[in-house]
DNA sequence: TAGATTGTTAATCGATTAACAATC
DNA sequence: TAGATTGTTAATCGATTAACAATC
């Protein structure tokens, strides 16, 4: 039954959450880790994400904000607070679909476990692929075929499936997907895909991405070419505020 | 000299833009290719983009729209205005830094060119990758050494530069690009990047985006879990409203 | 003509920001 | 204590939606 009652974090602050996350860990390990990098007070924090430091304390407070007045919010513990809010604590299994390069980069990725998410298998239908290894040591799995899904998939409610194949079978592997009982979907193929209303879809397209940079680069960044003169004291510094996107 | 003075487009409209030309040309190409595809009514392209039907013809009239009252929108035409709104008229050469599954994968990306980009290079500094091809025939591609850089980048101002390379490096990476002269990067490692006020960045990274589904989707999505069984139905036709982001 | 669907207005809603008292 | 910075309130701003007259 729904404990989801208390969460009123509206959807804006959970996209943003993730991204201060992000910045935090990487101020935990920056270059100067013996120095003052146990609190950060919503200034930084806000500099190094691209945003509003007013903004910064309204979405921490959603999370019953533990700052110190005059001094900051402690790095680590924050972390930690984010994390579970993000529902890091309960964890997800994820299952990629297309042994591709794409498929294998994700793979890939370091930090699954760290974040919360087990990748329990990468599937293809391509015979060539199946069997074949990716990663190594620890981190080694080895390619299975798509028609095992329905096996792989123990928990279909706790599983986020991973669509990386191309355009055309895109909606195919999607529909197995679901078959399967998955109902969390990130699709990277190029198409929207259709999908019942209780089925959550994230997609993930280069071009997207591609445009929407071009755009606010037009619209925002730019305005006249000879703004390449007023650059260099900006370049030195290399630790500006950063074009933040709408949201998300 | 600034004309991007008649551009009062909203952010969150252009973001939507780019989504709906996907729906667009997935329309376009879909099953029933013959039948009535000429034209789509915002209603129909709100239920396949997951927004309010309101909002798209508001996002629309943006474009100086050109839909027939009582009839809808000319899919083809609609698509082309849309591409042109989005800038793609205004063409973007891509640096891709990183040949590894990532940078291969991007580069093999095939609708570059349709969306207005040409990929002009995949730079690397393990000598075992420079020299190496990527993709075959037409679109074949030397992996070239990041030294080479501000040979490759011709048109900074017009040049987006995509980071494809692990955490350790990214930042390096980032300022070398900028160095080049490049004002927009895509970034794909998972660290929040330092750059100047002039640079436009946008951050990609799979574990805010598989973050952000899971909550999403235990926010919205299951609530209890024993709405299995109201699924057979919605199953069935596989063509609903799906779940959409806060923006972009 | 009758039905459908646009384009736009006006109302609502939510998200962002500035400002400041509380307090470490 | 004096300075810094939080947490929150109230004001602003922008984005979403409903509703409907215009019209194909």
């Amino acid at each position: 039954m729904g404990d989801q009652t208390l969460r009123p974090i509206p959807d804006a602050t959970v996209a943003r959450l993730a991204v201060y996350l992000r910045a935090l860990r990487t101020v935990a390990e920056g270059p100067d880790d013996a120095t003052g990098t146990a609190t950060i007070s919503s200034e930084r924090l806000a500099e190094l994400s691209g945003v509003n430091a007013a903004m910064v304390r309204k979405d921490l407070s959603h999370l019953g904000s533990h700052g110190k007045k005059g001094v900051g919010y402690p790095v680590d513990a924050l972390a930690a607070t984010m994390a579970r809010a993000l529902g890091i604590t309960d964890h997800r299994d994820v299952v990629i679909v297309g042994a591709g390069h794409l498929g294998r980069a994700l793979a890939g990725y370091g930090g699954f476990l760290a974040r919360g998410f087990t990748l329990v298998a990468v599937l293809d239908d391509d015979p060539a692929k199946v069997g074949t290894a990716i990663g190594d040591g620890d981190r080694r799995l080895v390619v299975s075929h798509v028609d095992d899904l329905p096996d792989l998939v123990v928990d279909p409610g706790r599983t986020i499936g991973v669509v990386a194949v191309p355009a055309r079978p895109a909606q195919l592997v999607a529909d197995r997907l679901i078959g399967a009982g998955v109902r969390a979907l990130l699709n990277f193929a190029p198409v929207s895909l259709a999908v019942p209303a209780n089925v959550t879809v994230r997609e993930v397209d280069l071009a997207v991405e591609l445009q929407v940079l071009a755009f606010h680069q037009d619209a925002h960044g730019v305005g006249d070419l000879m703004s390449e003169d007023d650059s260099p004291s900006a370049l030195g510094t290399a630790e500006d505020a950063r074009e933040r996107m709408a949201s998300t």
